[in-house]
RNA sequence: UCCGCGAUAGCUCAAUGGUAGAGCAUUCGGCUGUUAACCGAAGGGUUGUAAGUUCGAGUCUUACUCGCGGAGCCA
């Protein structure tokens, strides 16, 4: 008997064919049982009728509960009343592993309940969705950065220190040298990687041991960072817009079926395309106020404002040269306006704000030293780092995308902690 | 950390200070085309924890625990 996936039965209809899954669902009438089967690529409905199979598997089919692992025989047959149009006109049935009463009913549940149950949650059918659109993010993330003469070049994950000095890191003790960091971003290796390879990008977990509580946290998740040798602003810029192009475009094309469970309103996705908007922070400020907001200039946008700005335009907007003030000591200064630094942030529409943040990286020697020493951040260990300005030092640009951000926004999800397998938040730490 | 809201059956939720309720899930019965199937029946409760007010507390008061939404911070 041909073993096959359920999003492969349109190729076999008329054959006899042998599913492995679970037991989604099940109703019945009578004589007939209609057992839905899911095996991670799709969902079948399996039909059981009582004249067509022994006792023992009409028996069985009744008996077992929803989540039981299961393996069905029977032939394929395109059905109209059959969700999805196929279903298997079952013969048999074994049972590999019989459950009773999963918890997550086909009803409605809690947050609560459902974060609690995270492991099992998986199983339902718009997370499945999520995740396949997370793994194929990921893959458009690293093939976009791989056709464009990126060298892939990892970071480290423990670091001796902060490496921007403004958030909060978790620490571990590392044996007789003291305390480690978790990192929460990846960039000044990035820069060090840069500079032996040209553009580089690294792409793994961050954390932050901030205790954001939102919609938009959490304090361990997935950034990917490109830097790129000889690229100022503009570069960087344009690396951005054509990164998301890639990304969003590749995900309509690819994942129809996916956004299509999640109910996902496409109209603005389709709009992501070269070139995005691009305004200053003083450009942005005026939005703000021309919309009655009561903004000081020099302050960082909230999440409120963030939306504002967005909403203006009908795509993602990249909003650049920022008060330094607000921003790392790496960035460089705008030549133009010493007070502005040439910072990057990208909006996403419907009020996902920030996914993207980045900058041109200050490269000159004594600048750098001075900023450290301004923001009391411990030279002794940025030495390496200066080498960078030492030896050969030159323009250079990068960012960062936060990937559940981005999920979440493509997905059109209305909170981040479904767009990861197992989520860290501040309050939850299990499953 | 701050502000707001919440916790009642396995789940989602009701219950004027006066007998603890429904739908789903579970178990049993019925149905040859169900679509979160439907119909009938049954079992299921220390109302988050602790104290207080009261003749009487799921309901009012206080503290605590846990969670949710938001702010700040950021991707």
């Amino acid at each position: 008997m041909q073993k096959i996936l359920v999003k492969d039965l349109a190729h076999h209809v008329g054959k006899e064919i042998t599913l492995y899954g679970w037991l989604y669902n099940k109703r019945s009438s009578g004589k007939l049982k209609f057992l839905m089967l899911r095996d991670g690529s799709g969902i079948v409905q399996c039909v059981y009728f009582k004249g067509n199979v022994s006792g023992k598997v009409f028996e069985d089919a009744d008996r077992i509960g929803q989540e039981s692992s299961i393996e069905v025989t029977g032939k394929v047959k395109e059905e109209q009343r059959s969700p999805g149009g196929f279903e298997i006109d079952a013969t048999n049935l074994k049972i590999i592993s019989e459950a009773h009463n999963y918890p997550i009913t086909p009803k409605e549940h809690g947050i609560e309940f459902l974060m609690d149950h995270r492991h099992l949650w998986l199983r339902s059918s718009k997370q499945t969705a999520i995740l396949k659109v997370r793994a194929r993010i990921v893959k458009a993330i690293r093939d976009f950065f791989d056709n464009n003469g990126f060298t892939l070049a990892d970071t480290p994950i423990l670091t001796p220190s902060a490496c921007e000095g403004t958030s909060t890191l978790f620490s571990t003790d590392y044996f007789d040298l003291g305390q480690v960091y978790l990192t929460q971003s990846g960039q000044l290796y990035a820069e060090a990687n840069a500079m032996a390879l040209g553009k580089v990008y690294n792409f793994g977990p961050t954390f932050r041991a901030e205790k954001s509580k939102t919609r938009r946290h959490l304090t361990e998740f997935w950034m990917v960072e490109p830097e790129v040798a000889f690229a100022d602003l503009n570069d960087n810029m344009e690396l951005a817009e054509q990164f998301l192009e890639y990304v969003v475009q590749t995900i309509l094309k690819d994942c129809e079926k996916e956004l299509n469970t999640l109910e996902r309103d496409t109209t603005l996705l389709q709009n992501v395309k070269v070139p995005l908007p691009r305004i200053s922070y003083d450009e942005a400020v005026n939005i703000l106020k021309e919309k009655g907001i009561d903004f000081e200039w020099g302050k960082d946008f909230g999440g409120g404002d963030e939306t504002i700005i967005s909403n203006q335009f009908d795509r993602p907007v990249m909003v650049h040269r920022y008060p330094a003030e607000i921003k790392a000591f790496y960035m460089k200064r705008d030549p133009e306006n010493e007070k502005l630094a040439l910072a990057l942030d990208v909006l996403a529409p419907e009020g996902y704000g920030e996914i993207i943040g980045g900058s041109q990286r200050e490269d000159n020697l004594d600048l750098l030293i001075d900023r450290i020493k301004k923001h009391n951040l411990p030279l002794e260990h940025f030495e390496w780092y200066l080498d960078l300005r030492k030896y050969g030092s030159v323009p250079h640009s990068g960012f960062g995308l936060g990937l559940e951000r981005t999920v979440s926004w493509i997905c059109g999800l209305d909170h981040i902690r479904e767009t990861i397998p197992f989520p860290r938040m501040i309050y939850r730490k299990t499953p």
